[in-house]
Order: C-alpha cells, then structure tokens, then sequence
DNA sequence: CTCTATGCAAACGCTTTGCAAGGGT
DNA sequence: ACCCTTGCAAAGCGTTTGCATAGAG
C-alpha cells in the first residue's frame, strides 16, 4: 500500500523532523530532506544534485554539502565511507551492515539479524566500541 | 629473536621479493618495498614519503602514489578505506581486520581468528563474496 | 532586526597525469 | 636499443570556504 500525500503535508513533516534534529527548516533543507530521507538510498553529494535537478528543485552545489555534512551529523543520515573516492550517505540510520559490488560500488543494506558474532576482540584498555562497521565485498560469480 | 641482514642483502631479497610479484625492481621501488614492507604497519603516501626522507631516500611524490598503487594491483601491499580523507595502505596483506581509533584515526590489526561469525548473510544470486571488511571504530571510554 | 542559510566562485587537499630525462634488461 | 620508470609541474576531482545577498524567526 502507498501512502500519498499532499506536499504541503509531507513538508510540515520534514521540517518538524528536523527540528526534532536541531536542524533550523530552512527550504532547502526541506526540499533536500524530501528528495534523500524519502525512502532507504545509498547517495554521494552529486547523485543528490541530480536527484533535485530530476525534480526541478534548484540547489547549489555548496548547499548540497554543507546540508548533507549537517545532517550527517545531526543522525538524520549516516556517512559512510567505503571508497576513497567520495562520501556516501546512507538516509538508514538505523544500525545495518552493508554489501558492496565491487565493479560498480553499489551498496545495499544488510539487516542486523542476518549477521551474528560468535566472537569479537575485547577492545583496549581505556578505549570502548563506538560502532561496528562491516561491508560485505561481492564481485560477479564465475558459472 | 631479531634477524639482522645487510642491506645488500636485503635489497637482493627484496627485489626477488617483487619480482615474484611481476614488478620491475628499480631502484626507487626496492627503496620504497624496503621501507614499507619492513614491517606491519598502515601507512599513507605522505607518512611514507617523510619515512623515505627520515632515512634520507629521496622519492618523488608521484613515483610514491605510482608505487603504491602498483604493490596494491599486485598484492604486495593491500589498500584500505577507513576515512574518505586518505588512502591508507596496510603492508600485511594477510587476511585481518582493525580497529580504529576514532579520534586519530589511527588503525590497528584484528587478528582473523579473534573474530568469529555465527551467521552471515548468502550473497544475492550471481555474486561471490570477494572479501569481508569489518571495522570496529574505538573511542576513549567515559571511566 | 538579528542571526543563519544560500549561492557563487575561488581555494583546498589528495591523487593522477603529461612529458622530458634517466634507468633497466 | 628499447621499453619502462622517474621527477616535476600542472591538471583533476571531490569537497570546503569566504563573502555578499537572501531568508527565517
């Protein structure tokens, strides 16, 4: 079933969402939140651009990161980091880990529950577990 | 105990050591292998650019990053992502994990047998899996 | 009215590349 | 002798920043 909804609707959601985040909803923000926390998508800063552009919704550059950065820290999305290349964001934020192709560098989630530790090292001394991170790495196989 | 060679030694060793890997061993790269290789340890090109100067072996940049790359593309170093700063480059190309320390950035090897999986996910159908990176991000614990 | 966000272009940091000179086999 | 490697400087690419203008509360 699709829930549909006026714009004006969804836009007083969003920007009660991120004011919940400490995050003033200016229309940019508004309109970026809609397009990157719209549904579960891995995105770079230029995959976004274009993403608003498909939209018509005109945004600089500059804003794309300095928003993106700012949500990433605020936990509306989670930067990820699985190329040198460019930074990744992942608008699932809840704790998952992920697949990687290795030609194309798609990622796709993988649910906590489908990985379980039967071991893992005890950190060291003074230092404690921030957060695991762990990337499935797939290539094409042979037959 | 500490084996002690000569450096000419070393370097004939060494030189073998990338030919067996299909590289040419000129002298900058026998240089560079006798720095980087030495022992375990995560590097990047500047850190093994000031290491060359350290020791007084004068590199170019670009022949770091060539160099680098090409030990990468022949197994002899693995590369890693871990900060979408910076390539790092890990001289134990033995299967391992790490941890990294979230304030420096700094990382540290996780033997493969401290870690055990209970459960993993199959790769969706027509893929293998290349590889697993898991990174257990640390940080100075509250007490 | 004040403070923050936005857009633009320039600056930045890391990495790659073009090209001429030098080295390996 | 030929092909590969090296060094230098310039280019490239993703990202950040300075500053003037526009917008939010």
């Amino acid at each position: 079933m699709q829930i549909v909804r006026t714009s004006a609707d969804t836009d007083a959601v969003i920007a009660r969402r991120l004011s919940l985040h400490g995050v003033q909803a200016t229309r940019q923000r508004v309109r970026i939140a809609s397009v990157l926390l719209d549904r579960d998508q891995h995105v770079n800063a230029e995959q976004l651009l274009d993403l608003l552009r498909d939209r018509g919704i005109r945004v600089s550059k500059a804003t794309v990161y300095n928003t993106l950065n700012l949500f990433a820290e605020r936990g509306l999305v989670r930067q990820l980091t699985v190329d040198g290349q460019r930074t990744w964001f992942d608008s699932n934020v809840e704790p998952h880990y992920h697949f990687q192709q290795a030609d194309s560098g798609v990622l796709t989630d993988i649910p906590i529950p489908d990985v379980a530790f039967e071991r893992l090292p005890p950190p060291p001394p003074g230092m404690e577990v921030a957060g695991i991170d762990l990337v499935i790495r797939l290539r094409p196989s042979k037959r």
